[in-house]
DNA sequence: TAGCTTCATCACAAATTCATCACAGTAGAT
DNA sequence: ATCTACTGTGATGAATTTGTGATGAAGCTA
């Protein structure tokens, strides 16, 4: 369990002292990266045991570089996010993840989670695969792929997520806020309105199925099959 | 969720500011304290929802101040801390925050963690997930459905609110006023008369079953099951 | 860099809901 | 029985909410 490299991708020195001093003391190799960018160019340089990422981070945010890194590796990722109500997030659909920790977190638990998940990613892989059908959809998270009557439904990352959001949770109501503090972020300043537009697309690509996702007048959008 | 006090300290008078806009718009009745002493007077004076603390504060900071309050209060507090900046004691986690925002910090995402922590010190028991029956009614809040006799009923925004809000207390009469207090909101201005009408459309609705909603006169409306 | 995709925002149109009013109907008091 | 105060109800224009196409910015790819 020795020599084992990690990579911590945080924007914050202080953050990445803390962490690597910790780490370190227990003897783990660490490699530290500030930006999304390098985190993803010493990941292709280097083979990693473990991957621990920011969310928060600037230029290429966690979630993104998350997708980039499982598109090509399969190394452990545990997510550090901001606690909140991104529980879901985590659980309904960003499923490539392995763990997630929200701050503020002793560096105990810290810990304990890495050496969970490097035991897991060795004695291998019940890999939380889980395939979700609703109506004549078919999710799978892990491959980020979404699939209408049998055909994979081609989507921009949005709309990938938001239409996964919903899935996961059909039939709740949710108001725009809540879809934007769920799919896009706490720190999303924009428009509520953009929730509307990007329902509007994938109606769209939904085709003769939009009415999957139906408007609740005067509160949000819910996702329902039934009917 | 309305009229919880929240107490901002700050020693910025402009920044209390406008947190206090921000939270009063959403219903919260705020409270300031310009340092840390006057900040511990009134917790020990009143009961708050949940503190808002900045870090950094002349006199008594916002670490001490923590600890203090940990020493005879269970508030739920946040605090407000710089970017970067003493992450050692968030991870210590021995002082018990609940949650923290980083500066700078959009007034959206602080509303969006006021309320997580908020329902998270409820024990969620604010959830109203709780399907209720009654009669031939079955209402469903978290999906904003109303069934009677199994059918979902097709309902506006505010029938919905009257017809959850008469069925969740039934049996109590009330006033117009109330009702427009309780439905409504107390900025409404408009006339009493507005509830009839919407009581109109609810027993329209409600077909045979209108009698649910029974007129007391000279007094307002109640929701009446039995007999 | 140029070309392409994705995204957020805006403005306007369409749809839906709402509050109000006037008048009809009803319960209760005298 | 008659009167008065209160409630029921239909119609209507205003207000609110949502749908949608266009647009320019930002990001990505080659």
């Amino acid at each position: 369990m020795h020599g084992l490299k990690i990579l911590v991708a945080d924007d914050e020195e202080k953050m990445r002292q803390v962490i690597r001093i910790y780490l370190e003391n227990e003897g783990y190799i660490v490699i530290e990266a500030s930006n999304g960018q390098e985190a993803l160019e010493k990941i292709k340089e280097t083979k990693f045991a473990l991957v621990l990422l920011d969310v928060m981070m600037p230029e290429i945010d966690g979630w993104t570089l998350c997708r980039k890194i499982r598109q090509e590796f399969c190394t452990p990722i545990i997510m550090i996010t901001a606690r909140g109500e991104e529980y879901d997030k985590l659980f309904g659909f960003e499923l490539g993840v392995d763990d997630y920790i929200t701050k503020p977190f002793s560096l105990r638990e810290m810990i304990a989670r890495i050496k969970a998940v490097l035991k897991r990613s060795n004695g291998d892989k019940n890999m939380n695969n889980n395939i979700l059908k609703v109506g004549a959809l078919e999710i799978k998270p892990r491959y980020r792929q979404i699939f209408l009557e049998n055909k994979e439904m081609v989507l921009t990352p949005k709309e990938f997520e938001l239409l996964n959001f919903l899935c996961q949770n059909p039939e709740i109501v949710y108001s725009r806020e809540q879809l934007l503090n769920q799919v896009w972020g706490y720190d999303f300043l924009g428009d509520l309105r953009t929730v509307d537009t990007h329902v509007k697309q994938l109606r769209e690509k939904l085709g003769s199925h939009k009415k999957y996702i139906c408007t609740v007048w005067g509160t949000g959008y819910k996702f329902r099959v039934g009917d």
